[in-house]
DNA sequence: AATTGCTAAGCTGCATACAGATGGCAAGTC
DNA sequence: GACTTGCCATCTGTATGCAGCTTAGCAATT
């Protein structure tokens, strides 16, 4: 019951498994763009490896949907539909309840100290705004919350609902701004709070509220105005 | 978003995702028995291609944790852990009530003309019980109830934790016989019902039912005697 | 000017050769 | 006899060459 987005492996696929994470990080952080082209041969050169691990890797990415390879013409992301980034949130809602409820983990000090720090960086977030650290910071948040389920199924599940989810939220923060700061910290605020006691089911119901509230966002400032 | 356990990528690799297919059948039929060795270089001279497509094949499959690739070692099927088992039912225990809530499709003629089928099937696997059978009708059930779901992650998801939880269906269908084939007729008949009705909802919560019921099928036979 | 056919470039899918790693076996040593 | 050590068979990880597919652009034709 490997995470499968995360930590698969260990041993083996040394080169093709932090491939992978690197160009799941570059589609969330939107340095690949939807529409942009991924060509294994370039990557190849970039990382220093042949065409075989890189390869590998996209064929996990495509898992997701987050990228789509066609023969004879290459490997593009693509932006997930309207209907797909919904259907993604309708999961997710679901899965962060189930959070306290599937053999969550014992919360431990190192994972409160995790969330205070988190929360001293989002403070600071919200006078500088950065779009990308925004992003950044989300993802420890993710690792943090994940790192509690102890359900190994709902652990992999919860990491590829999460890579889908996140390449929409650099676009969403670059147009909101400190807004989404302001929310994150919000967010933070609950969840150390829910970590002081001890309570991991209060962590996913946070999770759920604030999933819901990111929804809206995304619906309001990208789905709405322009495309689709 | 591809269910990404059967009919990913439709156009580009083509031979890696049949080949990813038939060894999950091979495994849910207890072809591969954990402990079985899967040799890149003799699949790849059986399905008459290079070992390129096998180890794709191979790499999605162990996203499943169903088997487990170690350098200079081999690819080793794993028998699921009894912790690893009950997961992955919690978490379908959870989906199934999902199957109904989120964006189910409409049912058609042809859904109740397959159900009246596998019903009939069913019954006739009462009298002639064979274990073999008893798995590919499941297979055919699980694949009628996923072509209903219009969520895609949730489909992906329901993909994943069949293949997860199949894997152990085989044995214990061989040690109890003609029982699960009554209970197969029993999930069945209820399912008929539901999809008369056109009660998609109903569907999900029946599955919800006899997923306790195989879980405790499980449990008993499999775990409690011998092995952990 | 518009259309159609061709050509060439580029990409992925696949095949195969090589290198690294692991585990077992056997020879050697205390 | 038990243990250690080095060799070897074997399997995966990686590199690279080749073939098929797709597309864009150009040229010839209508």
């Amino acid at each position: 019951m490997t995470p499968s987005t995360q930590d698969d492996t260990a041993t083996g696929r040394g080169a093709a498994d932090s491939i992978q994470q690197d160009i799941l990080r570059r589609i969330c952080f939107l340095d690949y763009q939807p529409g942009d082209q991924l060509k294994e041969a370039e990557l190849a050169a970039e990382f220093g490896v042949s065409r075989t691990p890189v390869r590998d890797a996209i064929s996990r990415i495509s898992h997701l949907g987050l990228v789509e390879t066609r023969n004879g013409v290459g490997t593009v992301v693509v932006a997930l539909s309207a209907a797909q980034i919904r259907h993604v949130y309708d999961m997710r809602l679901e899965l962060a309840s189930l959070i306290g409820s599937l053999s969550p983990r014992e919360i431990t000090e190192a994972d409160r100290d995790a969330g205070a720090c988190l929360l001293g960086e989002a403070h600071a977030l919200c006078h500088a705004f950065d779009a990308r650290r925004y992003v950044e910071l989300n993802h420890r948040l993710h690792g943090l919350i994940a790192s509690l389920i102890g359900n190994g199924t709902l652990h992999s599940f919860w990491w590829q609902t999460y890579y889908q989810a996140a390449s929409t939220w650099y676009e969403v923060a670059s147009r909101l701004g400190p807004d989404v700061a302001q929310a994150l910290v919000a967010e933070l605020e609950d969840i150390t709070t829910a970590l002081a006691l001890g309570d991991v089911a209060a962590i996913g119901l946070i999770q759920r509220t604030h999933i819901g509230y990111g929804y809206r966002r995304i619906e309001t400032h990208l789905l709405s105005p322009e495309q689709g």
